[in-house]
DNA sequence: ATGAAAGCGCTAACAA
DNA sequence: TTGTTAGCGCTTTCAT
């Protein structure tokens, strides 16, 4: 390989580049280019030959001025602004990550995931993005002040969110699950199950999510509905188990539960076991998101599953209609979610 | 299609370019490049000229074309080569990755993370590794079947693997975590507390750290380790449910446990309990890790904290000193890890 | 089917 | 301090 030094031809250990292959093989330029592009309209044996000079300099295309020449680059970002933490526990998250790669690869494009942890981070993130490093994004949006939003916004930056961006809902293109009505689901069916008081813990109620999986709540239950027996979590499994101990204090004949997501579900179930209550027999516990943590959980969690792949899915189409230039204006889709009936409830 | 000729200043709806600042600001396109590039060397009054320009036409760099100026692209991949649901379930990934964003982000760069599923989406992420994209990587493997090692040594990106890659231990930069020794000093502790029968869940036993943390806990026992008393786990809270469930079986009498994972402890402590033992005056229990599954459980785990972050930071002074050339040979590094003692033990 | 040549937008060396 | 110029390595017409 680097043999090549003495050579009238190459250089000592510069990577090799196109024009190290095309006169090795003994063709122009372009004919490589054809070659390392699919190979059309190039004879086989032409072909061939740039392979083998290909191969013996051990040639690899310069992503870089690929780029530069065709005006892209191939690659898509998956961006979680997430603070800190939590970056990596959100169940959903992968099986997002795993989905845009696997359809991304369909096309030959890369994913790239990114995070920004804080409020610099999210700036030194803008300039990532709107600098042309990718050539759109996907966003997962966890808190309600989005300083990405309007940045990306102006940039000329293609770009899907997921989940309902508040304040953005008719500006933006997203694609989310209808939370209200799947909060409603699943709490109308344990309002059905269970005669005494029932409370929830809630997310973080500055997020879209949060929001309207209590109205769901609030809707399912009634004239049942009390909001003394609301207590407030923010999607961890910490804040599950406090927000269930605080109802029990202050409610002990409490007789079911509306926790917001899985995680808090089982520090619900954690909470509820150590105040001696059986699950379901004396307090019956529903979940949402039906992630790994719902069927670990003892008993398992009867919960919502949401089109998570769909979801990816759509978010990707919407994204490659605006990369081509096949729509202008925002688009929005809400998909919905199905209730999965366990032993918790 | 430089329709550009027209207007004596901007065009249509070209991105603007370098040029079209340079001939609005009235300078030439070095100028211009300087004030981009941190404004040294320019009168102020030029400086602001250009950057005036800068914001009336909307200008951005074009990276592509920079990179490719450049000779490198400013971006670091985080490589976690995890198989399928497990992507985002291991906590330390999170605090890695942070580091690496923050640390990186004092010079200017970029963190992506990518990650490969399966082998297929693994030769996809050594294209894209290797053409270009990048100036260095940061692998988390989690597997011993490694084919992106060997592809990566064949290519000359920089790299330093996160953990011990075994088989490769000294043709690679790698750093690592003493695990036998970590494994020996919670086991110890362990051996101390108690006076019966001590039992152990492993991680798979095919990985460095799986393996080094049974030599250690055999170590730690000496005479007292029983081979009938060793389960093979796989990292996963159910695998350690699972483990201590058939270690109960065999040995109703057992007294300790040492569980190679936090996450694995909590699903021991849950098996435990449904079989009606108290944690620790039954059975004592010490982890692995010290991540947030720790502090989650109840009791909270005894068990061993690494340093993630100096890890990450070491791992990154060897990858830039790769990068630059000031080293050619591989480098290695492991650390020491402390014993946390809570509860469970 | 193939070679030649014109960019893609930027950096950096070189003059001035 | 500043403008000019020569690449960076590739894609893509445009002839042939």
């Amino acid at each position: 390989m680097s043999t090549s030094a003495q050579e009238g031809a190459a250089s000592p250990r510069r990577r090799p580049t196109i024009d190290d292959v095309a006169r090795l093989a003994g063709v122009g330029r372009g004919t490589v280019s054809r070659v390392i592009n699919g190979g059309h309209n190039v004879r086989p044996a032409v072909r061939d030959a740039v392979n083998e000079a290909i191969d013996a300099l051990g040639y690899s295309v310069n992503q870089s001025a690929r780029n530069l020449a065709r005006g892209h680059t191939g690659s898509i970002a998956f961006v979680i602004s997430e603070r800190q933490e939590r970056l990596f526990e959100d169940p959903n998250f992968g099986l997002f990550a795993r989905t845009f790669s696997r359809q991304l690869r369909h096309s030959g494009r890369h994913l790239l995931i990114t995070s920004a942890g804080d409020e610099e981070e999210e700036h030194f993130l803008g300039d990532y993005l709107t600098v042309g490093h990718v050539d759109g994004a996907l966003l997962a949006l966890t808190h309600d002040e989005e300083p990405l939003l309007p940045r990306l916004q102006a940039s000329k930056l293609p770009f899907v969110v997921l989940g309902k961006p508040l304040g953005f809902e008719k500006a933006l293109s997203w694609v989310a699950i209808d939370d209200e009505n799947a909060a409603f689901t699943v709490a109308s069916f344990l309002a059905g199950k269970v005669e005494g008081a029932i409370g929830t813990v809630t997310g973080p109620l500055q997020t879209s999510s949060g929001l309207e999986r209590l109205d769901g709540f609030r809707r399912a239950l009634g004239d049942r509905y009390r909001p003394d027996l609301v207590a407030t979590g923010d999607w961890s499994l910490h804040s599950g188990r406090q927000g269930t101990e605080m109802l029990l204090r202050n409610h002990p004949g409490l007789r079911g539960l509306f926790i917001a997501s899985d995680l808090m579900a089982v520090g619900a179930i954690g909470a509820l076991r150590a105040a001696g209550r059986r699950v379901p027999e004396d307090v019956a516990v529903v979940g949402f998101d039906d992630s790994a943590a719902a069927t670990m959980a003892e008993p398992e969690l009867t919960t919502i599953r949401n089109p998570i792949e769909r979801l990816a899915i759509e978010a990707l189409r919407i994204l490659d209609d605006q990369i081509a230039g096949r729509v202008r204006s925002p688009v929005q889709l809400v998909l919905g979610s199905e209730l999965v009936v366990r032993s918790s409830a």
